[in-house]
DNA sequence: ATATGTCGTGAGACCGGTCTCTTTATATGA
DNA sequence: TCATATAAAGAGACCGGTCTCACGACATAT
């Protein structure tokens, strides 16, 4: 009967000391695990405690000791597979050494991204593991150094911000990803995005504000400026947002003069969009078009034919981003330094050899 | 120069009040937005709390109100697209109503889950969604709710258990599910889940501890039942926890006398898992055997053939248990509720029709 | 002119822990 | 035997907010 879940206060040490008979403060020494107390005493508190069960209040701990015991992290979109994947690292690593993880999701949108750093600061977590959506906005990021709390960016750096950051070698992998496709005969190359595109196509590699996808960029350009092929930026497309938009993008894509011959996919989102695309207009990987995509994502390989990809190790990033974090807030002095976890190409059946 | 990110005392209201010039009562009064005060003095202090940089710090406020704005939800695996889509549904809901959201994983143990929720109950959190790894060990959720902290099931419901519980219909989808395999002209049907098994084959499906599992085992069965198929338990195969796992046991499934003809994933990494062991034995779907899988995962729709499955609408599933539970939060009076969303069998290529 | 009410502000208790400092009891040494 | 060191327990400040209550000033009612 008594049962009913009204405001109820909880159990504190005060509650516990009174029925142990002793003071707050040996009470609270016994159950906060600190201090010098005798046996006897020790088990009679411990007893009183089991019998009220007491549950200590972690906010309170957390205002004396000014620590909490949580590590927040802002990502672009839980649902995706790469953070969530990323999230799955880091939690392990985090639970590794006893802390817990917050999550916000900031939709790749600077100004949620802002109100979850701030509302995470808010509840002084002890570390922040960001994918900032832009590279190019950091007062709020300079804010979280400023206010002493550690912090890690995770998937993209900002150089101008003295900070760690854990990263994929992008740039290496969209380099070798492209190579691989030239060296398969390949002359026409296109790089889709899901980035918001600026009206007038890609005119300035530099503009791309996502340091991943700039990096990306520069890798697919740069094996195609090193294979002397003409105008690199040209196939370069952006705003494959959603299916609808990612359909648009390959028609227009593939009904230019001299199509492209293969795709590479930014991430794997954009990857199973694609893939959607060339099936519905009947088309077949690779005989009519190769592609190529990040993220070893489950759908890759089980499609007809399993599609070749640039295996990002997402679940060591984010364990490495974890990991490089804890160290930051147990106060270990470091380099600030930028992480690079090495990609590596999985061939599978999705490019063709292009004839001589 | 004076960056350096050391102990680095925070603002607070008091220093506010200081520069303002004013009560740390009334200080607190304009940024913790409660009482009235003049406008004047508001600006005045708003102004001093920008100069300052001041955030107000959430623990300490959470202390006094009693309220965290935090709900906590401990999930069996974020990276199962299943719970992570669910946990996107949750977010949403959770945001709209003000609240943010700390997940923990289980990993379907539970032990794991019940630190989890203390853990949680400790960081004062407003309230929980819980997946429970098995819904006959139910103490520790008995303790939430002695805590006064409302609760909701997500995925599994415990009836012992006085509490809501948002679930698909779990025993409908998969009874439609098989009906449509002996629609098909199927006759020999196994159904295989990750849970772990125990020895010596499935004897009681009540002895099932995940309600999801068992509900969807008891759909499965009563199809059989209802068509006078023989031996409805003796194609029930557990225990498909990895790929290894999962070769094995489909690799004696199909050895056996006279193998089943179809199989129902439990869950879409088992459905992903009976595919690829499928495709290393060189069998074809459906030709040499149907399937079909929970969940409308990525790679469904995007296999040779694509797999018919059951969608479970888990962002709703999500949405709801966070709606459900803020409700309660809010002290709505509600009563105790089994939420149950329906499912649909989405039909796509993996069933063939047998001869007659 | 006095009583009553409202408004804006200040003082300080409180939330539930941690932690420093002080006091008391017991052991050790000269 | 008395001084001193040491262990164990208690008292109370503190963290940074919220919030109740008291107080003074001014407006309105009587």
């Amino acid at each position: 009967m008594e049962d009913s879940a009204h405001p109820k206060r909880s159990v504190t040490v005060a509650d516990v000391a009174k029925t142990a008979k002793v003071s707050k403060a040996t009470a609270a020494r016994v159950l906060g695990g600190y201090g010098v107390v005798s046996d006897k005493i020790k088990d009679e508190v411990m007893a009183a405690a089991a019998a009220l069960e007491y549950r200590p209040n972690e906010l309170a701990r957390s205002m004396s000791t000014g620590r909490s015991g949580i590590i927040g992290v802002v990502v672009g979109d839980i649902e995706n597979a790469f953070f969530s994947l990323a999230v799955r690292g880091i939690s392990d690593a985090a639970r590794l050494a006893g802390f817990n993880v917050i999550i916000a999701n900031s939709g790749e949108q600077l100004e949620a991204e802002k109100s979850a750093v701030d509302l995470l600061i808010g509840k002084r977590v002890d570390g922040l593991i960001v994918t900032p959506a832009r590279c190019d906005r950091l007062d709020h990021l300079q804010h979280v150094r400023r206010a002493g709390v550690p912090l890690v960016l995770f998937d993209r750096a900002i150089p101008e911000l003295d900070v760690d950051a854990v990263t994929g070698d992008d740039r290496e992998a969209a380099l070798s990803a492209t190579r691989h496709l030239i060296g398969r005969g390949h002359r026409r190359l296109a790089y889709i995005s899901a980035m918001e595109a600026e009206e007038g196509g890609l005119t300035d590699i530099a503009r791309i504000s996502n340091s991943a996808v700039r990096e990306r960029v520069e890798g697919f350009v740069s094996a195609l400026t090193e294979a002397g092929l003409p105008n690199p930026l040209h196939y370069i497309r952006l705003g494959a947002t959603d299916q609808h938009q990612t359909d648009a993008v390959i028609k227009r894509l593939l009904s230019e003069i001299s199509p492209p011959t293969a795709l590479l996919a930014s991430d794997s989102l954009v990857g199973l969009r694609i893939f959607k695309s060339l099936q519905s207009l009947g088309l077949s990987i690779p005989e009519d078009v190769s592609m190529i995509s990040f993220l070893d994502a489950d759908w890759t390989s089980v499609t007809v034919p399993p599609i070749t990809i640039i295996d990002q190790r997402v679940y060591e990033l984010g364990k490495l981003a974890g990991e490089r974090l804890v160290a930051r807030i147990e106060g270990n002095q470091l380099a600030v330094e930028r992480l690079r976890v090495a990609t590596s190409l999985v061939l599978r059946g999705s490019v063709a050899t292009i004839g001589r």
